[in-house]
DNA sequence: TTTGGATAGTGTAAATTTGACACAAAGCTA
DNA sequence: TAGCTTTGTGTCAAATTTACACTATCCAAA
């Protein structure tokens, strides 16, 4: 927790926290990194909770959603959506939920108020086993979570139908894959979140025509098929077409 | 301020605010009601703000904003809609700031953060004039807007595109207008939510096929040209609509 | 080396939607 | 009754969307 020591002397707030829903994609799903709370909680509820914690008071929310993503997992400059608030006063319920909030330092007394952001992160830039920090933490396909701590399950449909009508504005999808993909991933990765079938061919089409990748002269290796070509988003044209007021990205 | 004296037991909390952006439609324009801070701040910076308040520590930030919707138009049962939290550490800046918040009962001294959201009303269902808590409240015309009270105009910059989002996937803009409206003020809408013009003949073909106005046999009055006819927006129909998956009302 | 399994990659035709555009009808007022 | 103002309407071309099936390429196993 002392990840970020600038922010150790400041006072923690405890009436408002941060909650961060950090999608991955393992090529074949949409997954979220949960933690687990371990036995303290098993006899009384959900194991699995949001990384969260409360703010400080020199720090902004999006300051200290940053942070909760950088403790947890050592990333940086990592693409990052607010939600919204959520604050039902009666949001925990547990004795199981408020002993685990003293564990982190939160008063499992106060009313508190959390502020939700998703983020978007490339899986493979992090493992769970690399960091110290995440000894608790793994990456749970999204549509095998049924319940989770406090209100996160609530939290989490929230995040998805963001993220969802997101994409349709925005190709904010490529924070998901790694530098060079394959269109295949892409459609998959437009499934996911979309939650729906798209016919393939008409899924390139459309895709290509917006003109934002860069195709690599650069094949896929060792796969037991025929291998596909690989690509990279294309910032600069991105910011061309959005300049131009376009805004239909969407499926 | 005692409007619903069941939440004045409660405690205040002094961290948590809710402000909330009240579109209204002068049948011309998109407006905001805002309230006049008056005298004391007048020397510092701007006198308008959104209305708003601090929340109790029973009430879920939903019930705080009809709350505050409330108090200071009583009406209740409003379109609302949340934008999200926003809470910079220094966003409350100036002296007159702080005299301000003294005089409404908030801790100056706290940081502050604050859940933002907005509501559609019927400007006919509410003139300032008429409430007894509305005396320093006013609509304003969205576009006239050039600055406001505290991080107020950032806020209502993201109020104004999330309506701007929302009515692309959901026909939120009836509750802006009277029972009764003319495809005119409609059209007249859309053109200030989305702020770009719509070709009129385009607008009325793509609004009567989604087939969720009644056409009542009743022209418009007094009006110094052609009478308009008059329509009623059709709630069931738009439900089967919705339920079959239908999310393209876009313009 | 051949064969089978798996995924990549490609085109077309019909239906639907969009965008551009102009004039007659209805009521009010002077 | 003439003039002003806004309503209400149709068509055509272009662009977009939808549905749909087969060959090419690589790996692995026989």
């Amino acid at each position: 927790m002392q990840h970020n020591p600038k922010k150790i002397n400041s006072e923690l707030n405890p009436n408002v926290s941060v909650d961060c829903v950090i999608f991955g994609f393992d090529l074949e799903q949409l997954t979220v990194l949960l933690i687990d709370r371990g036995e303290i909680s098993s006899a009384f509820g959900p194991r699995l909770a949001l990384p969260g914690n409360l703010i400080y008071d020199n720090e902004n929310l999006d300051m200290a959603a940053d942070r909760v993503l950088d403790e947890l997992t050592g990333l940086k400059n990592i693409y990052l959506e607010q939600v919204g608030a959520f604050g039902d006063p009666d949001r925990i319920h547990k004795e199981s939920d408020r002993e685990w909030l003293k564990s982190i330092r939160a008063e499992p007394e106060a009313r508190v108020i959390t502020v939700a952001y998703y983020t978007l992160v490339t899986m493979s830039q992090y493992k769970p086993q690399a960091s110290s920090f995440a000894k608790n933490a793994d990456w749970v396909p999204v549509n095998e979570i049924k319940e989770l701590a406090f209100d996160h399950f609530e939290i989490l449909q929230a995040a998805k139908e963001k993220l969802k009508q997101k994409i349709k504005i925005q190709p904010i999808g490529f924070n998901l894959l790694p530098e060079k993909f394959t269109l295949s991933q892409l459609h998959r990765l437009y499934e996911s979140i979309l939650d729906k079938p798209l016919d393939k061919r008409n899924f390139r089409r459309k895709i290509q025509k917006l003109d934002i990748l860069t195709s690599l002269r650069e094949k896929q290796r060792g796969v037991p098929h025929k291998p596909s070509l690989l690509y990279r988003f294309n910032e600069e044209k991105y910011q061309e077409l959005t300049q131009t007021g376009f805004d239909n990205f969407g499926f």
